[in-house]
DNA sequence: GCTGGAGCCTGCCGTAACGTCAGGGTCAAC
DNA sequence: GTTGACCCTGACGTTACGGCAGGCTCCAGC
C-alpha cells in the first residue's frame, strides 16, 4: 500500500536518485511524506512510475512525458492504445533495420558493394520520428481529438449500448453452449467475429492475431477465466475455443 | 567519394553539430580536411557512422562505441552478426511488452485488477540490460573469443575449404537445372538445404526464414542475380525456387 | 539506554551528448 | 564586389541523471 523510495527503486529497476529527481522536477511526487520527511509512495504512484518508465524507454524526454500523462483528456485506454501503437513501430523499424543488416551480411558474403545510400537508408532514418509523431499524435490535431472522441467521451448512451452488446455475445456464448452447438459451429464462431467487431468498435483495434491472444488469456488467467465462468460454469474455455476457430476461418479466408 | 559535413548531415539525419562533436570526441575522424579548414568525409567515414548510429540507436554510450569499433579482432561480419542478434533481442523485448499492453487492455475492458508487480515486470525490467550483455558479447570473455575464432581469423586452408563449398553447391544446382531436374525435387532442395547449412557452418545462422529472405534477394536484387548468372543464366531463379520448396518442406517437418 | 549500521534526507558538483549562440572565415553566384 | 549559404572554433546551456558530503532516522542487539 505504501513503500519506501528504496522499495520502490528496487521493484522499479531504477535508482533512488532517479525518483529524487522526477520528485525534483515535478513528474513524480510521492503522495505522502513521513512525520521524518522520508517518501512514501502508494499504488498511483506506482501505476504512475509505470507509464513514466515505459515512455522513458521508447526515448521521449521527460518533459513530454509530464504532458503525456497530465493530459486530463487522456484516460488509462488511450494511453494503452498509443502504447501500443507506439511499440508497433518500434517493431517494424527494428525488424526493417534487421532486413537491411541481412541485405549487407548476404552481400558481404557474396561480394556485392552496397552504394552509401543504401547504407545509411535505415539507420540514418531519423529517430526522432516519435517527436513529430508524437506531436501529431497527442498534440492539438483534428485527427487526435477525433480519436479521442471515439472512447475518452462516452456518453451514458454509449455505455449503456456497450454493456448491452457485450451481455448479448456472453449470453450468445452461453446459449450455444448449452444448447449443445460446438465451439467449432458456423454460429459459434460467429459470436467470436461479433466478438472482435465489438471491441475493435469500441475499444482498441483487435487484430484476427491478437484476438487468439485474448483467446489464450481467457483461459489460462484465472481473472480472466472468472470473468465468463460467473455467467456459466466453463464457458471461457468454450469461448476461446470458438475464437480459435474463427481466426482460422479468418486466416484461410 | 568526398562530402562536407553538411551533406553527410543530411544524408545520415544527424545535426552537423553531431558530427563535430564525434571528430572532437575522437570517435568519427573525417579522413581529410581541405585548405581552409573544411572537413572532408569519405566511403569508410560514412560507414563507420553507419555503424555508430546503429549502435548509438540502441543505446549505447559513445565511448563504449568507439571500443566496439576499433576492436581490431572484429571484422565487418562480425558486427552484423552481433547486430542482428541485439535487434533480435529488442523485438523480443517490445514484444514482450505488446503482449503486457494487452494485458492490462484487457484486464482494464473486463475489470480485473493486475498486481504492482505485475504491472512493473515487464517495464521495470532493467534497460540496461545490454550493458552486461555487451561486456559479456564483446568484452575479454572466452565465448567471445571463441565466437571470434570461427569467422574472424580463418585460414588460408579454411577459405580454400569454403570457395570449394560454394562453387560445389553452384555449380550443384547448375548441373541439376542442366539436367532437367525441377527446382522442387529432392535432390534440388537437398542442395538448397545443403547450402543453408553452409552458410550457418561458415558465416552466419542461417535459419529457414532468413533462407527464404535471401531467396527473394536473389531474384530481386540484380546484384544478387548476377552473382548466380554469371555461372548460368537464370540460375538465380533456379535457386531461389529451391529454397523455397526445401523452406516448405523443412517447416512442414 | 545507547550504539552501530542501514536507509533516508538535502544540497552541490560532475558527466554525456549534444543544442545553441557568438564571432568570424570561405566560396560560388550574380 | 557583395550577398547568402556554408563552414570554422570556442564557450556556455541543457537533460537526465551519477556520485559525493554532511547530517537525520530507525531498528536491532548488547
Amino acid at each position: 500500500m505504501d513503500y519506501s523510495i528504496g522499495q520502490v527503486a528496487e521493484a522499479a529497476g531504477v535508482t533512488v536518485r532517479t525518483l529524487r529527481h522526477y520528485d525534483a522536477i515535478g513528474l513524480l511526487r510521492p503522495s505522502g511524506r513521513t512525520a521524518a520527511g522520508y517518501r512514501r509512495y502508494g499504488d498511483a504512484d506506482l501505476e504512475r512510475l509505470q507509464q513514466i518508465l515505459f515512455y522513458r524507454e521508447l526515448g521521449f524526454p521527460l518533459e513530454d512525458i509530464a504532458t503525456i500523462l497530465d493530459d486530463p483528456d487522456a484516460d488509462a485506454l488511450t494511453h494503452l492504445r498509443r502504447q501500443r501503437e507506439l511499440l508497433m513501430g518500434r517493431i517494424d523499424r527494428l525488424r526493417a533495420m534487421v532486413d537491411a543488416i541481412e541485405l549487407a551480411m548476404e552481400a558481404r558474403r557474396v561480394g556485392v558493394d552496397l552504394t552509401p545510400e543504401e547504407r545509411l537508408e535505415i539507420f540514418g532514418g531519423d529517430p526522432d520520428v516519435h517527436r513529430a509523431e508524437a506531436e501529431e499524435r497527442w498534440g492539438d490535431t483534428d485527427a487526435y481529438r477525433e480519436s479521442q472522441r471515439r472512447t475518452a467521451a462516452y456518453t451514458k448512451e454509449d455505455w449503456k449500448r456497450i454493456t448491452a452488446e457485450q451481455k448479448a455475445i456472453v449470453d450468445g456464448f452461453a446459449e450455444a453452449r448449452a444448447a449443445g452447438v460446438p465451439a467449432t459451429d458456423a454460429r459459434a464462431m460467429d459470436l467470436a467475429e461479433r466478438h472482435r467487431g465489438f471491441i475493435t468498435d469500441s475499444f482498441y483495434e483487435c487484430s484476427v492475431r491478437m484476438h487468439r491472444r485474448l483467446a489464450e488469456l481467457y483461459v489460462n488467467d484465472s481473472r480472466f477465466t472468472a470473468v465468463f465462468d460467473r455467467t456459466a460454469e466453463g464457458l471461457a474455455q468454450y469461448v476461446h475455443d470458438a475464437i480459435c476457430a474463427n481466426a482460422d476461418r479468418q486466416e484461410a479466408r
